[in-house]
DNA sequence: AATAGACTGTTGACATATCAACTATATGTC
DNA sequence: GACATATAGTTGATATGTCAACAGTCTATT
């Protein structure tokens, strides 16, 4: 009979450990795609963003921040490399002198178009041996974690 | 592949959003437990693991990097921060002259006993609603999701 | 023993990320 | 209108990460 007193595989710290480690395979993998188009993974999610619903507003950086998860500051350099690359630019709004709206060019919606649905069949590919039922039951773990993981209070002292 | 656009609910792309997402919001939170103690998260992930498994023998910056999951050369800077920082040495591996096995100053044992009981709260309120099936079922869906990351195929073009 | 090949750690160039401090612009309140 | 306050984007310092190329060391095969 096992002791758990010494919980060597004790699973709280194990699903925390593999889910960093999945986000970053799958980070890593993808990479490898997005690769050969001269493109990194949030080079591609800023594409893919103003690709799929900017419409014809494009977004502020503020909205590409608040979107992508990262600190304003860091869209700055995201944009600029983006911009020299010639795929997206930055067009002054003209209701809001603060503010860029920050739009796909031509040349990034051909991009766009020639990457994303190779995407779309890897995240299927990935994603085939889940059905329904389990999907479900992972989109439900996940976000009940989030929710914990935002819940927790910080030790006091 | 269906040539029509993806619909706006479609899990599969949610899902690995999702993980992603999960991930970073746990790397961001647990770097708050963190700073008030000068660390980073990849380098408190260093001293805990010298801290729990390296005994006297510590790790070769290699063995880190796998551990690790990132590039040999990200160790070399991340270690000498630590360096600098008193926590950890680099002792010469008297079997192999290429290779420093890396080991925990005083300091920081020390680091370590204040830091890691904290983090295993923290971990332990991040998951403490999911039951021992759930989270049975949270660790086997995230290896299934990791074969399948690593199996797909590049599209040969 | 010699040598070819593999492996370890470092370096340099670059992309991404944070935070704090700064400028410029908006906005709400007196 | 004037002023306090908030917000958008930039900058600089710093940490983490990749990749490719390098020097030094090991190892296996002849």
């Amino acid at each position: 009979m096992a002791k758990d007193s010494a919980p060597v595989s004790d699973p709280a710290p194990r699903l925390i450990h593999d889910i960093v480690a999945t986000a970053d395979l799958f980070l890593r993998e993808s990479t490898r795609l997005f690769r050969p188009h001269g493109l990194t993974a949030p080079q591609f999610n800023v594409l893919n963003l103003l690709g799929l619903h900017a419409g014809e507003a494009g977004y502020s950086q503020r909205e590409l921040a608040d979107l992508l998860v990262v600190d304003r500051s860091n869209v700055t350099g995201l944009i600029d490399r983006m911009e020299t690359a010639g795929w997206v630019r930055r067009a002054d709004d003209p209701a809001d002198r603060r503010v860029y709206r920050v739009k796909l060019t031509a040349s990034g919606k051909r991009l766009w178009t020639k990457v994303a649905p190779g995407y779309a069949d890897v995240v299927r590919q990935v994603t085939a041996r889940l059905d329904g039922s389990r999907m479900r039951e992972a989109l439900d773990l996940l976000a009940t974690l989030r929710e914990d993981a935002t819940r927790w209070e910080l030790p006091r002292t």
